[in-house]
DNA sequence: GCTTGACCTGTGAGCGGCTCATAGGTTTAA
DNA sequence: TTAAACCTATGAGCCGCTCACAGGTCAAGC
């Protein structure tokens, strides 16, 4: 049983783009079909690619995510690594969740100051006097 | 009084980097030294490259701070475009907050699973049972 | 004047994870 | 059998830097 790459995507629910995309970075490895040089995959691919599916869904970058596939088929246990990896990937999605939060902040905050200003046509002096003026008050 | 990238840089307090970046992509507009073909600005550089941090902070993209600085140098109120992107901005970034926080919460109840499960060699079932475990409990 | 070294320069390429554009091949229906 | 629909692999583009690189500039020391 082999798989182009639209059966795969369909078989797995990911766009057929996304299968180009792990093919083409190495992170699926089909044979080609020697008539027209299509991809062939076969059903141990799509366990592969539902593997991928659920550690992206965990945070792991697709870098991170071949490290596991090749440690763990030369027989190492990746496990001591993906502790370490989702451990700091904690650590890293507070900070990045705090900022988004700020940011958040900062655009309603900015948002509402400006309800009451006009539209300003711009002069020399100011390009935008709505963003110039955020966050002074 | 003409400044040089460093120059520049450390009046903004931006890296070096940033504002060749901001060069290459036309938000910034300096001359050419005609002597070693250095890139020379004008303080009217750094008043714009303010806006442009400003701006950032507030979820503009580059792309957009480009398209209110020319139309506020072609006369036109740039304020209105402002307004809407930073209203669709703030409901993008919700969801974005809500998708990162369910992230979290998954590496979080992922992680705590695994602390009282063994590291396992790889066989030809799993890859990595922590990871295919992940969210099945 | 000369050299050494630190520091600076512009430019090309790379990052991640797709996504789109393109030119061409295959399949399906009439 | 021809037309249209759909599929293919591949190159390039997205964003906002960041790094690598080869070469230029400049100040200190002799």
């Amino acid at each position: 049983m082999l798989y182009q790459v639209k059966d795969l995507a369909k078989l797995c629910k990911v766009p057929p783009d996304t299968v180009r995309h792990y093919t083409r970075i190495g992170l699926l490895k089909p044979e080609r079909d020697p008539e027209n040089g299509y991809f062939q995959y076969h059903i141990s691919d799509s366990r592969r690619l539902e593997f991928i599916k659920k550690a992206k869904s965990l945070g792991f970058s697709l870098k991170e995510i071949e490290h596991i596939l090749t440690e763990s088929r030369k027989g190492k246990s990746p496990c001591p690594m993906v502790r370490e990896i989702i451990s700091q990937r904690i650590q890293e999605n507070r900070v990045h969740l705090e900022q988004l939060m700020e940011l958040q902040l900062r655009m309603e905050h900015a948002l509402a100051s400006w309800e009451k200003m006009p539209d300003g046509a711009p002069n020399g002096e100011h390009i935008c006097h709505l963003i110039e003026s955020a966050g002074n008050s």
